[in-house]
DNA sequence: AGTTTATATGAAGACTTATTCATATGATAC
DNA sequence: GTATCATATGAATAAGTCTTCATATAAACT
């Protein structure tokens, strides 16, 4: 099995691969944001949302900044945003139900 | 939970956070493929390639062509090939060991 | 129709990842 | 230094996904 592309892309689609994390960065596109901040407007828990800004701060799909005591998480725009921008043109191009498809819908 | 960027992209990302879908990929990019060509080509059973290739077909990843009783399956490079040159870019940029910093590497 | 070739499917166990709860760390203010 | 606020970490269970093996379907050829 050949390995340079699954090895650079590999952990890269894992850490997306989420419905906390996208979530997380879904709220940081708007502004940078701290855990707690995150944890309220995604009404999660803080230490859910710690667990999973980790891998998106390992992957550098976020920086931290300290201010304080509390932690800011800035969207890495660069790389984010021009990567949803193409699948949000496909799911219009290819997915005729525009991500609705899903085989299991979360809530 | 926001929701609008989570239902568009999890099922994608999910889809591509696949060593073994990612491998075929990769194999895709050179050229469209039969089922046991790509099983072949990675050294993988005949039906695990056809179980991964199922939700690459699914999310419109991959598309395929029946010749005779072959099965051939060709890649969306409209879609696929610009995430992989920005993942790349990133991955140059930001990750200093370049994909080699995974957790848990896979043989 | 029966045989061969190519691919798909189902179901079970193995494996991996997420979420939760409890607790630890660290920084600021008193 | 103690209390408080903010975040991180650990460990266990829950949840989800993969791989494998056996079998089904489907097309072409005889």
């Amino acid at each position: 099995m050949k390995k340079a592309l699954t090895n650079i892309c590999y952990r890269f689609f894992t850490n997306l691969a989420n419905p906390t994390r996208l979530a997380a960065i879904e709220k940081l596109m708007e502004k940078p944001m701290s855990v707690n901040e995150l944890a309220s407007a995604l009404s999660q828990e803080q230490s859910m949302i710690s667990h999973n800004l980790k891998p998106l701060l390992e992957c550098n799909l976020i920086t931290s900044q300290k201010q304080g005591k509390k932690h800011v998480y800035t969207l890495n725009q660069e790389t984010v945003l021009p990567i949803i921008e193409i699948i949000q043109n496909h799911a219009q191009k290819f997915c005729p139900m525009n991500g609705k498809c899903l085989r299991k819908e979360k809530n």
